[in-house]
RNA sequence: GCCGACGUGGCGGAACGGUAGACGCAUGGGACUUAAAAUCCCUUGGGGCGGCAACGCCCCGUGCAGGUUCGACUCCUGCCGUCGGCACCA
C-alpha cells in the first residue's frame, strides 16, 4: 500500500494534459447520441477570475460530465464577453490600447479556467470583441432593420458632461457619473433602438412556457414588462386652447372612477405643457424647475406632488357642462401611457396628495360592499380596494368590473371627429432597447449617414465595420468621433461624402447571440442552420440572479428577432435556467476602520468563540458580518491561492458542498480543510480498495454474503440518490450522499483490513463499490477521481465511464424496521417483513413492551399503517 | 408602497404530510507519537429521572398564535422578523 499523499499540484496538470491529447471534450455536431447544451454565462475578462466564477463553472462542469457519463453528446463551451468600458478605462489609465488589454486578460483567464479541470471544448472559443464574431452581428443588424425591428429615434439618455458619453442607468449613482462623479444631465438624443417592444406580448405570455425556469426570474420579467389593460380617453379641452390642440388624450386603468375624476395632470414635457409654457411664464418656470431635479433617482422618490394650474379646462366625457382643471404635475410620466391622466383623489394615493394640496375635490366613488356611504369618506389615505359604485350616475351599484365595462362601451361607441372618444389600450411598461453607445470598445453599428439619403445600411459585401486601431485616449469621449480618417466614407447609394455612424452597440448585444454562435463559430453565416437546430435550445444556462431581467431579456428578444430574420428556428434560447447565489466571506475589520483581508488574518479557537488576529503584528481584528466579496470589505479570496494551495478538485467540492446551490455559499478556510481532508480521504481509500477489492475483470460472485451485501446496498443506493440529485442541480446532496457512502465503505475497509482475509464475495462488492464511489464523485473532482480510477487498476479513462445502473433490488429490503408511534409519539421501533399484513403488523407492534407501557392499559381505537413508512397506534 | 423568497442545534444545512437535526464545519474528550503534524475513535438541541456501570426511560423543542390531520418543519389563517427585486407605470 502507497502511503504517500495525494498530489493535486503535480496530477492536476497531467490530467488535464491527457484529457486535452484525449480532445475527449471535443464535440461533434453529427452524433447519433441524443444532444444536450450546458452553458455556463460567458465572463467579462477583467483579468482574473474570482470565487463566483469558480462556483458558476463548477456547477455547469458537473452537469455537463454527468450527462456526458448519461450518453448524451454535450455540448459546453466557453467565450469572453469581451467588449466595454473597463478596456478603455484601462487604456486611459495605463495608455494600453484596449484590445492589448483585452487579449491578455483573455489569456491569463483562460489558463486560470484550464487550472479548474473544466470539461470545455475550447475549439469553439468565441470573443465579442473578434471581427469574425462581430461581423455576423452587423450582418444581423442589418436584417432585423431590413425587418421593422430597428428604429433612430429621440430619447432621453444620461449624459456625463465631463466624460462626454451616455451613460447606462446603472452607471448613474446618486445622480452623477460613476468616473466623473459629474452631476448626470437628461439629453435629448438620436439613438439607435432595437424594436423589443414589438414582442412585448409574446415575451410576457411565453413565460408561462419556461417551467424549468426559477420562479422568482419568471416574476422579475413579468413586473418588467408590466402589462396593464385600459382605456384611452379623450377630453375635449374648453375653447381658448393655444396652438391647435383641442383635446387631451389620458390613459386609464381605472375608468370605473371617471365620476371621481376632480383634475386632469400632464407631464412636464408632455406637448399641451410646452405650448402651455409659451405663454404663461409660471407654467414655463415650473417645467424648468421640474426639468433641473429631473434626473437624480433619489430626488424623484422623495419629491413632493407638485403642479401648477395651465389655465386651461377639460370637458368631462360624459358631462359637457362640467370642467376640470389641466395641471401640469412633477409625477406624470410622459413616456408612459399617454403622459396625462385623469387625477381621482379618492382612490388613488398620488392624486390623493395632489388633491389636498391644491386643494381639489375629493369624492369617493367606490365604497366597499356593506359600507355606508354617508359614513364612508377619505382623509389621508385612498381607497384602492373593491366595492360598488356610488356618486357616479348610470354606474351607481355597479362593480367595479361592470362600471369599467360600462364606460368603455360607451365611450367607445360615442364619436368625435372620425375617432370613438376612448378606445381599449393594452399598455407595456417595457420600452425599447437602446443600444447606441458613444464609445469605442464596442461592435460598429454598420449605418452610414448621407445627407440626402438620412441613415443608409453599409452594403454586406462591406462587413465587417471593423473597429480602426490606431485611437487615441488622451482625452474622454468617443475616439471614434475624433479619428481623423475612418468616419468619411461615400454614401453607398449616391456616392457622395457621407459620415460613418459612429455609435457603437450596447455590449448587451454581444451577449444576446452568444450561445447561438457557439453552435456552429465557424460558420460564415451568423448561425449555421443544420448545427443551430441540432443544438438549440440551451438546456441548463447557469449563472448568476443579477442578470435575471437585462440580459435573459434581450437574449429572449433577440432569439425571437433571429427567428424572424431566418437566423435561427427557436423562440426561447434558454430551456432550463439556474441562478445560483453568491460567495460570500465573513469581514475583518481593523481599530482604525479599515478592512484586513483574510490571507492577513489568523484564526483561533477561543473555546466556543473564535479570535481573529493580524498575521503581521498580532493585533487583534473585529470578525464582521458575512457579505458579498468585494475589494472595499477586503474580503476576497483568490482563486489563484486556493487553486495552488489545494488544488482545483478540493476548491470544487467546497463549492459544492454545505449550502444549496441557489443560495449563497459562506467561503471559509475550515470549510476548505474539511473538503481537503476528504480529498485525502478518498485517496487513502482507493488505495486500500486496491489491495483488498477483486482484480480488474474478476467475474462476479453468484452469491454475497452480508457484508458484501451490505457495502452493494450502501453503493447502490448513493448512486440512486446522487444520480436524482445531480439532475435536480442539488448538488450539497450529492456531497452528503458520497460523504455518507465513504464513510461506510471506509468502515467496512477497516474491518476487512483487521480481518486480514477478504472472501472472494467482498473483495468483488468492494470493487464494484469502489469503482461507483469514484464514478459518483469524478463530476465534482474530476482530477482525483481519475488518480483513484488508475490506482483501482484501470487504463481507461473514468471521464469516459458510463454512468453505472442502479440495481433496484439491491435498494428493497426484505425486512424492515418501521418506528411505532402511540398518539403521535413515537415509543418503539418494529422490525418485520417488508411486505408483512396489516393484521401481521398490529399484532407485532401491540406486542411491543414500550407500546404497552404508552397505553397505560387503554385499548387502541385505530392502528394506522402506513406500509414501508410508519406505524401509529391511536389510543 | 407593491411583488417575491426565507425563518430548523454554536454555524452551513438534511428531512415524498410519517423516527426532526442526515452530511459537513466547529467544540470537548481520548488513542497513536519523545513531541508536533497527519490520522483514527468517542462526544455535543435543552431539561429531567433511574443505575456502580454498560445503558435505559420521560418531558420540551423547527420565528410567534391558532387551525386541519391518527400524525405538521412540511398544508391553511393571522402576526413578527430577515433578505432580494421593482418603485410616482395612472
Amino acid at each position: 500500500m502507497k502511503n504517500e499523499r495525494y498530489n493535486a499540484r503535480e496530477a492536476e496538470p497531467r490530467w488535464q494534459r491527457i484529457w486535452d491529447e484525449r480532445e475527449i471534450f471535443k464535440t461533434k455536431n453529427d452524433d447519433p447520441r441524443p444532444k444536450y447544451y450546458v452553458l455556463e454565462m460567458f465572463p467579462y475578462p477583467s483579468g482574473r477570475i474570482h470565487m463566483g466564477h469558480v462556483r458558476n463553472y463548477t456547477m455547469g462542469d458537473v452537469v455537463a460530465r454527468y450527462m456526458r457519463a448519461r450518453g448524451h453528446n454535450v455540448l459546453h463551451p466557453m467565450g469572453w464577453d469581451a467588449f466595454g468600458m473597463p478596456a478603455e478605462n484601462a487604456a486611459m489609465a495605463n495608455k494600453v490600447h484596449p484590445k492589448a488589454w483585452t487579449y491578455e486578460n483573455i489569456a491569463a483567464m483562460k489558463a486560470q479556467l484550464k487550472s479548474m479541470g473544466l470539461s470545455l471544448d475550447w475549439s469553439r472559443e468565441v470573443a465579442t470583441c473578434d471581427p469574425s464574431y462581430y461581423h455576423h452581428q452587423q450582418k444581423m443588424f442589418l436584417d432585423f432593420w431590413k425587418a421593422g425591428l430597428v428604429e433612430r429615434k429621440t430619447s432621453k439618455v444620461n449624459w456625463d458632461p465631463v466624460d462626454q458619453t451616455v451613460l447606462a442607468n446603472e452607471q448613474v449613482i446618486d445622480g452623477r457619473g460613476w468616473r466623473s462623479g459629474a452631476p448626470v444631465e437628461q439629453r435629448e438624443l438620436t439613438q439607435w433602438f432595437f424594436k423589443i417592444t414589438a414582442y412585448s406580448e409574446e415575451l410576457l405570455s411565453a413565460l408561462d412556457t419556461l417551467n424549468r425556469w426559477p420562479e422568482k426570474v419568471r416574476v422579475m420579467q413579468k413586473n418588467w414588462i408590466g402589462k396593464s389593460e385600459g382605456l384611452l380617453v379623450r377630453f375635449m379641452l374648453t375653447p381658448g386652447a393655444p396652438g391647435d390642440i383641442d383635446e387631451v388624450e389620458v390613459f386609464t386603468t381605472r375608468h370605473d372612477t371617471l365620476f371621481g375624476a376632480s383634475f386632469i395632470a400632464i407631464a412636464p414635457d408632455h406637448p399641451l405643457a410646452t405650448a402651455a409654457a409659451e405663454r404663461d411664464p409660471r407654467v414655463a418656470a415650473f417645467i424648468e424647475e421640474c426639468r433641473r431635479h429631473g434626473t437624480a433617482q433619489e430626488v424623484i422618490e422623495k419629491a413632493e406632488k407638485l403642479g401648477v394650474d395651465t389655465g386651461l379646462r377639460a370637458i368631462h366625457p360624459f358631462d359637457p357642462k362640467w370642467e376640470l382643471p389641466v395641471y401640469v404635475a412633477n409625477f406624470i410620466l410622459m413616456d408612459y401611457g399617454t403622459g396625462a391622466v385623469f387625477g381621482c383623489p379618492a382612490h388613488d394615493q398620488r392624486d390623493l396628495d395632489f388633491a389636498r394640496k391644491y386643494g381639489l375635490p375629493v369624492v369617493p366613488v367606490v365604497v366597499p360592499e356593506g359600507a355606508d356611504l354617508k359614513k364612508f369618506e377619505i382623509g389621508t389615505e385612498a381607497y384602492d380596494g373593491d366595492g360598488l359604485l356610488a356618486n357616479s350616475r348610470f354606474l351607481d351599484g355597479k362593480t367595479v368590473e361592470a362600471a369599467k365595462e360600462d364606460v368603455a362601451r360607451r365611450l367607445e361607441g360615442e364619436t368625435r371627429g372620425n375617432r370613438a372618444v376612448a378606445q381599449r389600450r393594452i399598455q407595456f411598461r417595457l420600452r425599447d432597447w437602446g443600444i447606441s453607445r458613444q464609445r469605442y470598445w464596442g461592435c460598429p453599428i454598420p449605418a452610414i449617414h448621407c445627407k440626402t439619403h438620412g441613415a443608409v445600411p453599409v452594403p454586406v459585401r462591406d462587413l465587417p465595420v471593423e473597429l480602426p486601431e490606431d485611437v487615441e485616449f488622451d482625452r474622454p469621449g468617443n475616439p471614434l468621433d475624433r479619428h481623423p480618417t475612418w468616419k468619411n466614407v461615400r454614401c453607398p447609394i449616391c456616392n457622395e461624402p457621407a459620415r460613418r455612424e459612429t455609435d457603437t452597440m450596447d455590449t448587451f448585444v454581444d451577449s444576446s447571440w452568444y450561445f447561438l454562435r457557439f453552435t456552429a463559430p465557424q460558420a460564415k453565416t451568423p448561425t449555421d442552420s443544420k448545427a443551430e437546430q441540432y443544438w438549440m435550445p440551451v438546456d441548463q444556462y447557469i449563472g448568476g440572479v443579477e442578470h435575471a431581467i437585462l440580459h435573459l431579456l434581450y437574449s429572449r428578444f433577440f432569439t425571437r428577432a433571429m427567428k424572424a430574420t431566418g437566423h435561427a428556428h427557436v423562440d426561447e434560447p434558454f430551456e432550463g435556467l439556474f441562478t445560483q447565489g453568491m460567495v460570500v466571506h465573513e469581514t475583518y475589520e481593523k481599530k482604525d476602520g479599515t478592512f484586513a483581508s483574510p490571507a492577513e488574518v489568523r484564526l483561533e479557537a477561543d473555546g466556543d468563540k473564535r479570535r481573529a488576529t493580524l498575521l503581521a503584528g498580532g493585533e487583534e481584528v473585529a470578525i464582521g458580518p458575512i457579505e458579498k466579496m468585494s475589494k472595499s470589505k477586503r474580503n476576497t479570496v483568490d482563486p489563484d491561492d486556493i487553486l495552488s494551495t489545494y488544488g482545483a478538485d478540493t476548491a470544487r467540492w467546497f463549492m459544492l458542498s454545505d449550502s444549496p446551490p441557489d443560495r449563497d455559499v459562506i467561503w471559509t478556510e475550515e470549510g476548505v480543510q474539511g473538503s481537503y481532508r476528504f480529498v485525502q480521504r478518498l485517496y487513502r481509500l482507493a488505495n486500500d480498495l486496491a489491495d483488498l477489492a477483486a482484480p480488474v475483470g474478476t467475474p462476479r460472485p453468484s452469491s454475497y454474503g452480508p457484508a458484501a451485501l451490505a457495502v452493494r446496498k450502501s453503493a447502490h443506493a448513493a448512486l440512486a440518490r446522487v444520480s436524482d440529485d445531480v439532475e435536480r442541480l442539488r448538488f450539497n446532496r450529492c456531497v452528503a450522499h458520497i460523504y455518507e457512502m465513504a464513510n461506510a465503505l471506509g468502515a467496512a475497509v477497516a474491518d476487512a483490513r483487521s480481518a486480514k482475509k477478504v472472501a472472494a464475495d467482498l473483495a468483488a462488492a468492494f470493487r464494484e463499490a469502489g469503482e461507483i464511489l469514484i464514478r459518483l464523485v469524478e463530476p465534482m473532482m474530476p482530477h482525483l477521481a481519475e488518480e483513484c480510477w488508475e490506482t483501482l487498476g484501470h487504463k481507461t479513462l473514468v471521464a469516459e465511464e458510463a454512468w453505472p445502473t442502479v440495481e433496484r433490488e439491491l435498494l428493497v429490503e426484505e425486512t424492515i424496521t418501521l418506528p411505532v408511534q402511540v398518539n403521535g409519539k413515537k415509543r418503539a421501533d418494529v422490525t418485520i417483513a417488508r411486505d408483512a399484513a396489516q393484521p401481521e403488523v398490529e399484532a407485532a407492534v401491540l406486542a411491543l413492551e414500550p407500546v404497552q407501557r404508552a397505553l397505560e392499559g387503554r385499548r387502541p381505537k385505530r392502528i394506522i399503517v402506513v406500509p414501508q413508512r410508519i406505524v401509529n397506534v391511536v389510543a
